[in-house]
RNA sequence: GGGUCGCUAGCUCAACUGGCUAGAGCAACCGGCUCUUAACCGGUAGGUUCGGGGUUCGAGUCCCCGGCGACCCA
C-alpha cells in the first residue's frame, strides 16, 4: 500500500533520510550498547528531590515518543521494553546537537547518553549529552494521546498497537507470564515437557474438523494437529510417566471473539493418578498462574468479581441439568423423554443417544451460568470415547471440565486404558461418523496397539491457555490475547478478481 | 453461513432531513519561547469520504453489488 502511495509525511521524511545520508549520518548504524532500561532508573530513584544531579552517567534506548522543544530547552519522552523516561535537552553547551535532537522525529529509535538527573518540576530524567539515531521511522506514530483505536489496524499491525497502547503491552506481558507459571508448575511436579508431531497422518484426541495440508515428497494428506494427546499417551506407554506440552493446536472453524484457528494448549499425562487428582493439579496451575501475574486470585472480568482461589466448586454434570430443567432425569433416562425436553426448549435434536442429549441441554441450561471456577464432573460416557468409564456411575466416565465465566476452560478425564473398550468406543464413533457425524472420532490402530503394550492408569488434562489469559488479563476477545489473531488478508479481492480475470 | 453496525487527512473524530470550497485536535511543515510532561502561541500544507455501479440539478449522506472489520446468532 505505502509503497505505491506514500503521503506527504512519508515524503518529508525520506527526504529527511537522504538528508542525513548526505551528511554522513548513518540512519540505521550498529553499536550503541544501552546500559539501563527505563524501568532500572526509575527503581534506582524513586523519590530524588527537584533538581537533583546523580552524577550516574547512563546510555538509554528506545523508540522517541514524545518531543517538546523551547527554543532553548527540549523534552523528549523516551520509550523502551521497560517503559518510559524523560529526556532533557539544554541549548547550553550542545548547539548543533541540539538542532539535531529536535529535528527528529516522533517514532524515530535513538540512543541517548547522559547524566540521570530530575528537573526542576521533579520529573526523573537523563541529561542528553549525546545521542545517536538508531533508525529513522518513515511513517508518523499514532495519535499520542488516543493512541491506535481501531482494532483492524490493531490486529493487523500489532507492533503499532505494541508501541501506541500501554494496555495492549500489559495483555501480553500476562501473557508471557501465564505460560512461564504454567511451565514452572508442572516442572516442579516433575513433569517433562515435550513435542510431539503437529503434522499428523490422522487427526484425533478432540473432536474437531482439522486443517489438511500436503507433503510433497510422500505424496500424502496430512493434518495439522486437533490436540497432540494420543500421541503424549504412547509417551507414557513408554515409560514417560508425567508430560506435558505446551503448545499450538489447530482447529477449522470459524472465527470468533472465542475461537482463533490456532490456539494455545497446555496437555498433561501422570500415571498412577486419576481425574482427583488433576482436579488438585488444576487448581494449582490457575491459582499460581493468578498470583504470578496479577498478584490475586480475586480477580475481576469484565466488570464482575470472580475468585480464582481454591478449592473450586464441583458440580454434576447431569444432575446439574436435571436441577436446571427441575425434573427427574438421570443418565438411564430414556432418550426419547429427553429428545421431547429438547424439543419443547425450541432447540435442535441431536443425532445420538441420552450422552448427545445431555450435552445439548448442558451447553443450554447450565454452561452460561457458570461464573467462578467450577468442575463440572463425570461426563456421559458416549460424548468422552477416550476417558475411562466410571468406577462406580454406569453410563458416565471418569471425566471433567473446568468452567470458568461460562467457558470451558480445562478437560480432563482418567484415561482409557483398556485396549478392547477403547476400540469398541472408536467403533460406535466410526458410527455415528458413518451416519452423518463428520466430528466423530476416527479409529486410531496404531494408539489402539499401544494401548495392547499397557498404558498405567493416568490422569490426563487440557488446558485452553488463550482463555484463561483472557480471563487474567480481563479482556472479551481471544483476539486481545493472540499476538497476531487471523483475519482475512485485506487484498482477497484482488488475487480474487485476478483469478477471475484468467 | 445469516443479521445488525461500522469504514471520512498518517492517527483520533465531526459534517442535521441529500445542499456553499468535507471540518477540528494530534502528527507534519515554517516561525516564537530555558522546566515541559496531551506543553503553549502564530502561520502553512495535507482528502480516491473502503471499491464499483445507480438515483438526483446536486451524494460522505439514498439504492444495488463487492471488500474488510466489530458484535450477535447458527
Amino acid at each position: 500500500m505505502s509503497e505505491h502511495r506514500p503521503d506527504e509525511q512519508q515524503v518529508i521524511r525520506r527526504d529527511k533520510l537522504a538528508e542525513l545520508r548526505r551528511q554522513g549520518v548513518d540512519p540505521y548504524p550498529v553499536g550503541f550498547r544501552p546500559t539501563h532500561r527505563s524501568d532500572q532508573l526509575h527503581a534506582t530513584y524513586p523519590e530524588l528531590e527537584p533538581g537533583s544531579s546523580t552524577g550516574l552517567e547512563v546510555s538509554v534506548a528506545g523508540r522517541l515518543v514524545g518531543l517538546r522543544d523551547m527554543g532553548k530547552l527540549a523534552f523528549g519522552v523516551l520509550q523502551d521494553a521497560g517503559g518510559r523516561i524523560q529526556l532533557f535537552v539544554d541549548r547550553s553547551g550542545l548547539d548543533d546537537l541540539y538542532d539535531e535532537f529536535v529535528a527528529l522525529d516522533l517514532g524515530d529509535v535513538v540512543g541517548v547518553s547522559g547524566e540521570v538527573i530530575t528537573t526542576r518540576k521533579g520529573e526523573l530524567s537523563v541529561r542528553v549529552g549525546d545521542f545517536q539515531l538508531q533508525a529513522k521511522a518513515l511513517h508518523p506514530m499514532p495519535e499520542k494521546y488516543h493512541g491506535l483505536v481501531d482494532t483492524e489496524t490493531r490486529y493487523r499491525q500489532r507492533y503499532l498497537d505494541l508501541i501506541a497502547n500501554e494496555d495492549s503491552r500489559r495483555v501480553f506481558d500476562i501473557r508471557t507470564g501465564v505460560v512461564r507459571s504454567l511451565r514452572a508448575t508442572f516442572e516442579e511436579r516433575g513433569f517433562v515437557e515435550v513435542e510431539t508431531p503437529m503434522l499428523q497422518i490422522q487427526p484425533g484426541g478432540a473432536i474437531a474438523k482439522p486443517f489438511v495440508t500436503h507433503h510433497n515428497a510422500l505424496d500424502l494428506d496430512m493434518y495439522l494437529r486437533i490436540a497432540p494427546e494420543l500421541y503424549l499417551k504412547r509417551l507414557v506407554v513408554g515409560g514417560m510417566d508425567k508430560v506435558f506440552e505446551l503448545n499450538r493446536n489447530f482447529r477449522n472453524e470459524g472465527l470468533s471473539p472465542r475461537h482463533n484457528p490456532e490456539f494455545t494448549m497446555l496437555e498433561s499425562y501422570e500415571a498412577y493418578a486419576d481425574y482427583e487428582d488433576v482436579m488438585e493439579l488444576v487448581e494449582e496451575a490457575i491459582s499460581q498462574a493468578a498470583l504470578a501475574t496479577v498478584n490475586t486470585t480475586s480477580v475481576m472480568y469484565q466488570g464482575r468479581d470472580m475468585n480464582l482461589a481454591p478449592p473450586y466448586a464441583r458440580i454434576d454434570y447431569v444432575g446439574s441439568v436435571a436441577e436446571a430443567l427441575k425434573e427427574d432425569i438421570s443418565i438411564e433416562t430414556d432418550a426419547e423423554r429427553l429428545r421431547n425436553i429438547v424439543r419443547a426448549l425450541g432447540l435442535e435434536i441431536p443425532d445420538g443417544g441420552t450422552g448427545k442429549l445431555f450435552e445439548s441441554l448442558f451447553e443450554e441450561l447450565v454452561e452460561p451460568k457458570l461464573w467462578d471456577p467450577v468442575f463440572v464432573v463425570d461426563m456421559p460416557t458416549e460424548i468422552s470415547p477416550l476417558a475411562r468409564a466410571h468406577r462406580s456411575r454406569p453410563g458416565l466416565a471418569e471425566r471433567f471440565e473446568l468452567f470458568m465465566a461460562g467457558r470451558e476452560i480445562a478437560n480432563a478425564f482418567t484415561e482409557l486404558n483398556d485396549p478392547a473398550e477403547q476400540r469398541a468406543r472408536f467403533e460406535m464413533q466410526a458410527a455415528a461418523r458413518a451416519s452423518g457425524d463428520d466430528e466423530a472420532h476416527p479409529i486410531d490402530e496404531d494408539y489402539l496397539l499401544a494401548l495392547e503394550y499397557g498404558m498405567p492408569p493416568t490422569g490426563g488434562l487440557g488446558i485452553g491457555v488463550d482463555r484463561l489469559i483472557m480471563v487474567l488479563a480481563d479482556v472479551a476477545s481471544i483476539r486481545d490475547v493472540i499476538l497476531f489473531p487471523h483475519l482475512r488478508p485485506e487484498g482477497a479481492r484482488h488475487e480474487m478478481s485476478n483469478e477471475e480475470a484468467d
